[in-house]
Parts: C-alpha cells; sequence; structure tokens
DNA sequence: CTGAAAGCGCTTACAG
DNA sequence: CTGAAAGCGCTTACAG
C-alpha cells in the first residue's frame, strides 16, 4: 500500500493534522517541525490519496474533457493544449470521447459530474438540448462550450443556466473573408459547401459564416450549395460526391473540418477532376501535412492553443467561484493559410 | 449538492446498507425492495460519489493512458481505442501527455499511482530507467508498456517487477519484411533510416528490426544509414537533410514514425528531389491522408485497435489479479500499405 | 432480508 | 504551535 499521511506522523511522533497543516501550508505550525515533516514525506515518498482528499474537499482537481472524436488531429491537439494548460494550473485532465454520439456524451457527463469525478467539464457538444445536458443545467455544474455552440430550448432554470455557460469558438470571420475575397477574385461563383449536420448548432451556425462571408464577397446566395457531412470522411466524400453530381456544379467546395476535406479530395479524384484545374478546394483545420498533400491544402487555421487556453481558464474560473462579470478573454482568432488547392475555375 | 445514497434511504424509509446493497446486487435484498430502490435511484439522479467509492474500496475502475505525444495522430487514434475498449470494461481513462519527456512522465507516474488516482497505467515510455518507473515497480504498480520496449538496469525488487510488466507491441517483421523485399526489388542498395533516439531501447530495438530486414533482403550493412531524430516531425527534417548530405546518399529513406515522415518529405522537397524519381520514402504508422500525400506515402501500418485492446484487456487481467499465466494475446501484426513514394532509385 | 456500525485517508474547525 | 475528533459518502462484515 501507498504511503499515508499516518505513517509519517508515526515516523515523527506528531499527530495527522500536523502533518496535513505543515505540507499544506495553511496551518501555523513551527518551521523546525514543517522541514522535518516535509523531508519525512520526501523520504517516503508520499502522494495524498486523491480519493480522500476528494472525498473530504469536495474538489478532484481533476476537469474532464469531451471531445467529438479524438481521433481528430483538431481534437488530438485540442485535448494537448488542454492538458498542457490545465496540468500547468494543477489540474489533471480526464479525457473522454463522445464519438459524435448524444447519449455517449450524456453517460460521460452525467458520470463525471453527477459522479463528482471531476470539477468542471469542458464539452464539445456532439448534440445539444440532449437529457444529460439539461440535467447538468439543473444541477448548475460547472461547465464550458468549446468549439461548437449549443442552442437550448426552454425557459426554466436549467435552461437559464446553460444559456449563460461560458463558451469559447473560435472568430472565423476574417479568415472566411479572405477565404471568399480570394475565390471570388479567382473567378468563382457557384461555391459548395460541405457542412456539418444541418440540425446542429454548428452546422447551422458554420453554414451561415461561410453564406454570409461569400454573399458580402458578391457570390449570389442562389449559387451557394450547400451538402451536409457528419464531420467524419466518408460523409466528405459522400457529401462531394453529391455536389459533383448537380446540374451546374460548383467550381469551388469549402469542407468543415479536416476529415471531410480529406473526404472531399477522394471524392474529387474518384470523380476524374484535378484540384485545383478542375475544381478548387479548401478546408477549416489546418494541420503539418496539409502543405504536402497533391495539391497542398488551403485551409482556415484555428488557433488551438488559444481555444485551449481560454476555455481552461474560463472553468478554472468557475470552479473557483471567481467573480462573474472578469472582462471576457479575447476571442481567438482564425487565420488563412491559402495554398494551391486554389485556382481558377475551369473556363 | 449531488444526490447521496442517504438522500434514497431517507425517501424510501430503508438503510444505507440495504440501499447500496440493492443498487450493487451484490447483497441477498428482496427484490421489491431491490425494485423501489433501483426506482428511486433513477428518479432521483443518483450517481455514486465517485471519491468515497474509490476511497472505501481501494479501487476507482478508472486507468491511466500515458502517451508521448497526443497530438501525434497515431496517439490520437490509440487514446481513442483505449478509452472505447476501457468503457466497454467500466472503465474511465485518464490521459495524460509526457511530451517525451521524463520528468514530465514521472510525475504523472507517482501522482496516478503513489495517489491512488487510477488503478494502473498504460504506459508508451517516454524514457525507461526513470526515477518514476523505479518508483512505480518498487511499489509493484499495475503497469502496462505499450508501443515501445524498456530495458531495467539491475536486479533489485523493483527491476524484477518491471522487467515482468505486460508489454505490447505491435509484430513489424513481416511487414518489414515486406518492405525491404521492395526496396531490394525496386533496385535499392543504399537506404537511410530516420530512427528514434539511438539511446532509447525503441530506438535500438527498432534500428535493428529494420536493419535486420534489410540485411535480410541482401542489402548490405555497410550500406544502411542511420541518423536518429526524437519522434517529432523538425527533427525528421533535420535527420533527413543530415542523410542526403551524404556523400554517397542513399536512395530510400525509412521513417520511425509519422510527424518524422512529414518532415522527410519536407526535407527532400526543399533539397530539391523528386519523391519518388530521386528518393524512395516510406514510414511508420499510417493514417487516412498518406494516400492524397504527393506522392502518396508507403506505410508500414500498425494495428492500432487491436493494440489497444490487447493493452487494455492487460491491464485489467493484471488489476483483477487474474492467474498470472493466461497464454499471452496474440500479438498484433503490422501491414505493408505500398504506395507511391517507393520508385527504382535514379540511374 | 434488513439495520447499526466501522472505517477507507484525508482536512478542518475547535480546544488547549 | 499542536492534538483529538468529527465527518466527507460510500461498502461490508456482523448481528439479528
Amino acid at each position: 500500500m501507498a504511503v499515508r499521511l499516518s505513517d509519517i506522523a508515526a515516523s515523527l511522533g506528531v499527530s495527522e493534522a500536523t502533518v496535513s497543516l505543515a505540507l499544506s501550508g495553511n496551518g501555523r505550525v513551527a518551521e523546525s517541525t514543517r522541514q522535518r515533516v516535509v523531508a519525512a514525506a520526501n523520504e517516503l515518498g508520499y502522494r495524498p490519496n486523491t480519493a480522500a482528499r476528494a472525498l473530504r474537499t469536495d474538489a478532484t482537481r481533476t476537469i474532464g474533457l469531451i471531445v467529438s472524436d479524438v481521433a481528430n488531429p483538431f481534437f488530438g491537439e485540442l485535448a494537448r493544449e488542454v492538458e498542457r494548460h490545465a496540468g500547468e494550473l494543477g489540474y489533471a485532465v480526464m479525457l473522454c470521447n463522445s464519438d459524435e454520439d448524444a447519449s455517449r456524451q450524456d453517460d460521460y457527463l452525467l458520470d463525471l459530474l453527477a459522479g463528482s469525478r471531476v470539477d468542471g467539464v469542458l464539452l464539445v457538444p456532439a448534440s445539444s438540448a440532449t437529457p444529460g445536458l439539461r440535467a447538468a443545467g439543473a444541477s448548475k455544474a460547472k461547465l464550458v462550450i468549446v468549439d461548437r455552440p449549443i442552442t437550448v430550448p426552454g425557459r426554466g432554470d436549467a435552461a437559464k443556466h446553460l444559456r449563460a455557460l461560458p463558451t469559447v469558438r473560435s472568430d472565423t470571420s476574417t479568415a472566411l473573408a479572405e477565404a471568399a475575397a480570394l475565390l471570388v477574385t479567382l473567378g468563382h461563383r457557384r461555391i459548395g459547401v460541405v457542412a456539418p449536420p444541418q440540425d446542429t448548432p454548428l452546422g447551422r451556425v458554420r453554414t451561415r459564416e461561410i453564406r454570409d462571408a461569400l454573399v458580402e464577397a458578391g457570390v449570389s446566395p442562389r449559387s451557394i450549395l450547400v451538402e451536409a457531412g457528419d464531420f467524419r470522411e466518408n460523409s466528405g466524400y459522400r457529401a462531394t460526391s453529391a455536389l459533383l453530381e448537380q446540374r451546374h456544379r460548383p467550381t469551388a467546395i469549402i469542407a468543415a473540418d479536416g476529415p471531410m476535406a480529406i473526404g472531399a479530395l477522394k471524392a474529387a479524384r474518384d470523380a476524374g477532376l484535378r484540384v485545383p484545374l478542375d475544381l478548387s478546394l479548401m478546408s477549416f483545420d489546418d494541420a503539418p501535412w496539409l502543405e504536402l498533400l497533391d495539391p497542398p491544402m488551403t485551409a482556415i487555421a484555428q488557433p488551438i492553443p488559444q481555444i485551449a487556453g481560454a476555455a481552461v481558464d474560463a472553468l478554472i474560473a468557475l470552479i473557483k467561484g471567481s467573480p462573474q462579470h472578469d472582462p471576457p478573454a479575447q476571442q481567438p482568432v482564425c487565420t488563412f493559410v491559402r495554398r494551391a488547392s486554389c485556382g481558377m475555375p475551369p473556363a
């Protein structure tokens, strides 16, 4: 068994309370005693039992991170940055993977929160308006919504709490404006969007952001063709194939995440189209290998470290019950990375 | 606050013990009582307090997963599969990222294990023979070594325990034999290896595996050029550049992981070499985008779901104290995926 | 079949 | 400055 407080106390002939106080630095303990205790603790390799401490203090110093797909490199990197930032602040991270499944998301939410497994949760919602999310709202859970918006119906206390939750999302506006301007300048007039599911808040929001940017740049709303996927590569393939089968097919396609962009590129190839000669392509989420693709993929890059930092900070502020209206952190801004996958439309 | 056992007991007019027994299914409780308890628990949304249960039973039903780099897609996918498999067996996963840093690895090991935060740990060692690993050995920690071997010096009890730890690694032999045969058939005689650090067990083991396969296929040992990296993209770039600067440079290069392969391809391009016309390239670890690279990258694909499954199974067997000598799970086997990045050497 | 009681390892008022 | 004691929410022998 591991070393306990009582082992140190016994070895030194002092009380457990004194050891605890000495180690925590909270109590008034004689400096000489403190030093003896610290020395003994190091000597014995003492580590406080997490469960006992959590039970006593009702704080686990752990946060949960529920992402929709860890195997998506975007979330891999997000997990890394969350873990790093939380670690610096003394918090461990419990990683959960909802797999874009509402009921898995709910299971995790309930298990983490109601089971007091963590002090708070960073949620990349696979689905909003689920029973688990409502329950979390009803229990005033410490929750921060990351990367995707949620919409919460109803007007009970739970709904109000959920709507007031901090949300950390990157600002796509300038990057999308650049992207749209580039496509229009190159001559594109019919543009396809491989979008997130349209029955999710992110699907509607992101589709609108893209549509607004394109219209602002001069594209006719009727020439914007939206085909929804489900964030996965296969759905990107299918959505792109559908777009390319239309009578007036688009000359450029924007994919809403990395996996769907991979699918889009595969679909373009399988349709016998050369990118960018026959079709221009761009994607959300940058990655080190995008510049090595054939052709190098243009991307709207999200500032993952900043998103992670802001999310962790917001959650820990919530956990610590900091003043409710601290100045909202500046919203992390996406950048536009132009590469060869965008060219002029075919004649 | 969350719902407690005592809330259910009070609402039903029975004892906490009865509620606990009814919910766990361990005790002899009247069926009618059991049903009332279960109904009340669902009604109230009861979830047992994890800390209390862990403190009492000395089991957290959580395992730790320490990887060396979550942002490497290989480990992202490993994390997903571990999490999925563990979840099916009723275990949560705590993800930690050592960032290839021995002291971070040790911090996590100690925190997770000595702090009783988890029941056992799946470790992708960033470094072996560290103090933390020795301490884990001394405390007879439930530990499974994944993806990389460790070498443990000394002959104390701790060392013995560490050496007896289950290790789950994929079998590269047939895939490497195919890879080597292909290169030789194509005509390559000088082959570069962008290897893991040579002061790590994996570095030595993997380099030997590759060397053996090449020699077996007919390559002269003196024509195998090894340049070590550190698993990261930049090091792959540097190592490749170094290989390409040699007087008799290799006509083919094998990179030991995905990020280093990305770096290798970038280095080849920056050196003005066309792949595969001037240089053939292959990599460990497959990914969905490798077939979209320019050129599509040949890969030795690791069976990640099987590795994760075997690792989780081994750890849980250890935790449950199953018979020591259950038949060792069959070692997961790598497959060779030939793509266009390998061609004939330049004339 | 059910309840009373002890105890897991901590932390924290409360005395002294 | 230090110690004795209570209690966090569970589980599990032990009685009855």
